[in-house]
DNA sequence: CATTGAAATGTTATAATTTAACGTTTCCTT
DNA sequence: AAGGAAACGTTAAATTATAACATTTCAATG
């Protein structure tokens, strides 16, 4: 478990955000490695351009890069690519939003809850137990087995909260 | 707050429905008549086909009760009225089903989250303060303000859990 | 009661998001 | 090299949602 955390919380605004990228990349390649899963250069390529921000993009704003990249594609190719990075827990789907956000954490399997500053746009994911068992507790109110979960918090980030940061 | 709930968990399968739609239109006058809402026919009619069952609807198929209805009616008017009842709180956007669900507890502000069957459908809403707690815990860890939550869960009732209920 | 402005609804068209279906290519295994 | 599965290309359509503008309803005012 000695493994990098690209970003925990909000991203300061001049972070060396190519270092996000390269480590997204790189644990995507090994988690595609440890998976038997193959990371096609177009799979790849979908993912990069997913890490472009620490906001949620939408397919059709992914679709519109690979087109300038002279890449003839079309919706399919994107949500096909989406579809497998998700299933390899790169991505995750912003379900409030209709846009897909890369995973920090991908060897992580439970994910907890992501916050989105309505102000700049920027995205935490957070992997709270406090929540987690939260929300096992209600379950558990009413005899129901958790399979799942959407967690989106909309509101804004420190740095967007006014004067005192 | 002697005020009725009209579900709080997952419905028995053979509860008095009837008295569901009953008691969530009849809340629906009060919570509107208190905020000087005007609940026109149309309105009120959308309220009581998403109230038809205790399942998220989709828009279109709202639409389709209201062209059973006779009325010539169109998108615009279904997402209007949607837009209306959840302005008012009475009604919520299942956002990871893009579909639409009477609240059972519209005088109430914080909701939490909804549970979702996959089995069976049905949803239960339920206002949890230790998900509540764990969602802020979470926010004040990162300088995070809330301002609105998605949490939808996934899994399966009681009733579908199998065996032995 | 007539006027009038705002709210609600009707209507047409289109945007945005996602998937189905089928054909072709690539790649791994034998 | 042959075969089969996976990946990708391509066309079309389904689903979900909104923009824009016209018409009607409604409540308040004079
Ligand atoms: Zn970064
Ligand atoms: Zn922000
Ligand atoms: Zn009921
Ligand atoms: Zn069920």
């Amino acid at each position: 478990m000695a493994r990098k955390t690209i970003s925990t919380a909000f991203p300061s605004p001049r972070h060396d955000h190519a270092a996000c990228v390269d480590e997204a990349l790189a644990q995507a390649e090994r988690v595609c490695a440890e998976q038997g899963r193959r990371l096609t250069p177009l799979r790849r390529r979908v993912l990069e351009l997913v890490w472009q921000s620490h906001r949620p993009v939408t397919a059709y704003a992914l679709l519109e890069r690979l087109v300038q990249d002279g890449h003839r594609a079309q919706a399919p190719t994107v949500y096909r690519s989406l579809e497998f990075l998700m299933e390899s827990g790169l991505v995750h789907r912003v379900e409030s939003m209709n846009a897909y956000l890369g995973c920090n954490q991908p060897w992580h399997g439970h994910d907890v809850g992501i916050f989105i500053c309505r102000v700049c746009g920027d995205v935490a994911e957070l992997s709270d137990t406090a929540i987690s068992r939260g929300i096992e507790r209600g379950a558990d109110r009413i005899g129901f087995t958790v399979e799942s979960r959407v967690v989106e918090i909309s509101g804004t980030c420190r740095a967007c909260s006014g004067a005192c940061n």
